[in-house]
DNA sequence: GCCCGCATGTAACTGGTTACATGATTGT
DNA sequence: ACAATCATGTAACCAGTTACATGCGGGC
């Protein structure tokens, strides 16, 4: 039994373009990776269950071995649905703030490390952000999904943003602190 | 057996103040809240492996049946020991943002919906966070851990300050859309 | 011929939450 | 007296990851 959250990521995704389930993986930790991750142990059983459901089907794709799921008339019914639905957000478990929230006990070059981190972790999300943004901005076959990809992207740009602002702000900050 | 991802928080917490199990939940839910969390099932198990090793003792409080935690000297080697290693941080799971990727499915008005739930849950972050900041502000006990504090604080608002902006923003793009 | 990437699947495990059982204390 | 809150603990469950087993296809 998957969740309706790996459904929901599922059946999303392969409305888009039908795929395999490896390519699946590939596609949700690239492109929605700021915000979702599913694995290889969610994502075959959800598309067992999907296919059993009629919510996909799967074809044989140019290999053997291989095949390419695609989302049935039903399944994008089912993917209304769930995309109505709310879902649960998992409580957040951010370990670095953990320990810099700690810093005390830790020192100030201890804090700069993970802020440095930090910092150098939210630049190099803007760059892929700035990437994926061409790609869709490429993308013309895709132009009806392109304001909602943009807008969840945007939210990723800012909150970065915010982190690197933020960052300079915090050394300075603890630069002060003995 | 514990992780020692619980065990840093509950150690941390301890180093600020003795307290009860109960406590000390209310304490990571409300002050750590937005980076963290811990649940009973997690709290009350660490606690007890910490106790058998050493790094807290249970003294009996004002009433009985209740007993304060508080930190041992070994126990704050171990949180030194712990806020140096890296933490896993969890994979994130943000489930209104993964609604919104696919609202083309959703329709302008129940993406609306989405959008102004996250503004309403950022200001009350905003407005919290401020009651936390005076707090801290008040606190003369705890000058040395306040600029830690604050930082981490400074982060959360800056991120509930950049998802309200995006959020007028998001509504404006997406008001284009049919 | 061999390694690497694509591809599918599952079993075991871990981390974490929820629900429940139990009872003391406080306030009304 | 009763309800609400404080308090401790555990067992069952669920979600999700990791590791493993297996094999095909393409490039070097």
């Amino acid at each position: 039994m998957s969740t309706t959250s790996t459904d929901l990521a599922v059946l999303g995704a392969l409305s888009v373009e039908p795929m395999s389930g490896y390519a699946l993986r590939e596609a949700i930790r690239d492109v929605l990776g700021h915000f979702w991750s599913e694995s290889f142990g969610q994502i075959y059983p959800a598309l067992t269950s999907l296919e059993a459901e009629g919510f996909v089907e799967r074809v044989e794709g140019s290999r053997p071995a291989a095949s390419l799921f695609t989302i049935t008339a039903s399944g994008r019914r089912r993917l209304r649905e769930l995309v109505r639905e709310p879902l649960p957000s998992r409580p957040p478990r951010y370990g670095a703030l953990l320990r810099l929230y700690f810093g005390r006990h830790l020192g100030q070059a201890g804090c700069f490390g993970i802020i440095d981190e930090m910092r150098v972790e939210a630049v190099a999300s803007l760059a892929t952000y700035a990437a994926i943004r061409e790609e869709i901005a490429a993308d013309t076959q895709h132009a009806n999904d392109a304001p909602f990809w943009l807008t969840t992207l945007d939210l990723g740009e800012r909150s970065a943003r915010a982190t690197v602002e933020w960052a300079d702000e915090a050394r300075r900050a603890l630069g002060a602190t003995k």
